[in-house]
DNA sequence: TATGAATGAGAATTCATTCAT
DNA sequence: GATGAATGAATTCTCATTCAT
């Protein structure tokens, strides 16, 4: 068996298919995904499915795997010869963009993590642990110099992912609260995150 | 058919599943969970599970529904009259233990909501919804008092929400990257979101 | 889980459906067998045929293991003490008894063996192998003592087996060549293969 | 549709496929053989071993009838004016030269037959049955002019072919009992079946 | 001829639920 | 109350075969 070099007409089936499978598991996690889901989404029989990617389980991993990389991208833009508040304020803002623009990616992961995450612990105690080590070690720079307040750089990163992600992964409780039709919604937690990191609660002067 | 009035040794019984069903829910989504699990972790025949719970879905929703108060009191408790600096450091607190003690639910609640709440939607567009709407009201007066620094209340309470769960719903990707035998864990989070909510990130003279 | 103690109905139901596979194994092979053929023969669903066996597997290994002492039986009986000539005559007669009145479990074997033995290979190496030298040291030692014509003791084991479960493995072919209904066949087989092994061809003074 | 003239470009392809299948069809039986492992053995798609053989079934097909014809020459071979010991000695060598040299197509037949020969009874009752009904006839006879001890014709032949074919259809067995090294099996197996079916077990004096 | 792509008809297995005791 | 037994409705995956090129 030669490996299969990707023609163009293979590549775009995948990617059809790929963009099926991520609607579905997005929404229904690896376990409430279906086969006939995702034929049904890419228009096509199950069994072509599985004549490009060999298992339900294939299909997953190759989004996964395929994605981490994007959503990795922000935070490795993180510069550490910027302007720490302008740097932080854009790494917000770029992960509210991602949250915005790419919801069924973030709730691929959210789900596959809340679950135990059985599929990509090796991703996260590899790649994404060594990308936060080397960043929180850039933060620490920008503490000791005094140019940030004091801060667990760690524990940073998480609240920003926390609460940039939020806005993809319990879309439906945010729509529940503001009502559906809330079309500022990201315009105005983007103002508030901004606000709240780099300021606080606590009125100043 | 009467209403059967649930006998000490029923309601021993029922308390018994709901926990194992809290266990097995939790930690696979309710597409994910099995009777079969749950009959396991609460050492009882599967049919014996449905002769308390009529369906699979029936003893979800009585989980969501069972715990639904237990996880709004934080929030309940926070108080108009009281100082709004202590008053909201104090809710952080809250969640915080919260998720610290009860990850479980937090992350039946976030499986749930994640999936587009199926079986939830409704709490959340009423109970919820008013809540948040009754305690943004306090929170803006705050604001318009000038004893908070200007902030969507709402959008508040969503990174509060966040930020907080995270440890809860995303334990294993902090603990990849914390490192699994951080013991520490709540305690330095709870410093750095105090610190981050009260004062942010800009150096206070 | 504590191993299920057979009840008698469970023993029944295991018994029926046992039955059934060795009606389906044996006349289509492993592969060739399906559960909903074994489940038609049974009288019950499919699913209920795996509550009792977790797999197809199962259910062939359970035969095989079940029938292998069966099997083994006439060889065992294969006496040191007792006369050559009469020894060897009852054996022939006992491995035809069994050709004639379980032929599907030969042909289960056979299919088994044919296909290249993936499930019992290692019971062919073990039990069967050590059998047969302990028995062909019998043989051996009736040869050494001039009351049995120089053979080699193996393959004399050897072309029994075959000549006599020849009768059950090929019926087809037998029928299609002695006339499906002859009825002396097993007789008539009987008095030739004893014919043949104890006084060969060439014809005695 | 004319009737294609097999090019020798096409009779080549065709013996490849055929010899593929071979391969895959005996050692897996009909249902268990795939065009997948019979495509990868011949080295080329599934779809076009499809353009030769129209169907599994059709290749399968042509596989026996093709070697139904040197199966039967070594019965063929037996010479009414022969002397009959040589004449029988001389057949089973060249039933066991068979099974040595064409085990593949032993294990076929097996196979099928055992399996109640769904696709090739009809040889079985016609070619077969009238080649036996005329050797017998010549075995019969020898019989007849004491040439031969008494002895059921169609019952020899049977066992002829039972001990012969042993040696291919139930390899993996031999090898379990003789160990897989004997490189003398053959030679011991002519040996022990000739002076069984000439001269029996009883010793002569 | 030859092959990548596509599919309908199975086939094994899972699982919520029902039945009988 | 409790459980062993039973089942229909999925669900994943396989495989012979067809289609288009």
């Amino acid at each position: 068996m030669t490996e299969a070099r990707p023609t163009p007409r293979r590549a775009a089936t995948e990617a059809r298919i790929l963009d099926a499978a991520l609607d579905v598991f997005s929404a229904h996690g690896f376990r409430g995904a279906t086969l006939d889901g995702i034929a049904d989404a890419a228009g096509m029989s199950k069994p072509n499915l599985l004549y490009y990617f060999t298992t339900k389980e294939d299909m997953h991993g190759a989004l996964l795997g395929g994605l981490m990389g994007t959503w990795l991208e922000p935070l490795e833009a993180l510069n550490a010869a910027g302007d720490p508040i302008e740097e932080l304020r854009a790494y917000i803002r770029r992960k509210l963009e991602m949250a915005r623009h790419y919801p069924r990616e973030s709730r691929l992961f959210a789900n596959e993590i809340i679950q135990g995450a059985p599929r990509i612990e090796a991703m996260l105690s590899g790649r994404l642990h060594d990308l936060v080590a080397e960043k929180a070690q850039v933060i620490r720079c920008w503490v000791a110099d005094h140019r940030l307040a004091p801060v667990d750089p760690v524990h940073l990163l998480f609240a920003i992912w926390a609460t940039t992600q939020h806005y993809a992964d319990f879309d439906v409780q945010v729509s529940a609260v503001l009502g559906a039709d809330d079309a500022t919604r990201f315009d105005t937690a983007q103002a508030t995150l901004e606000a709240l990191f780099l300021d606080g609660l606590r009125p100043r002067e």
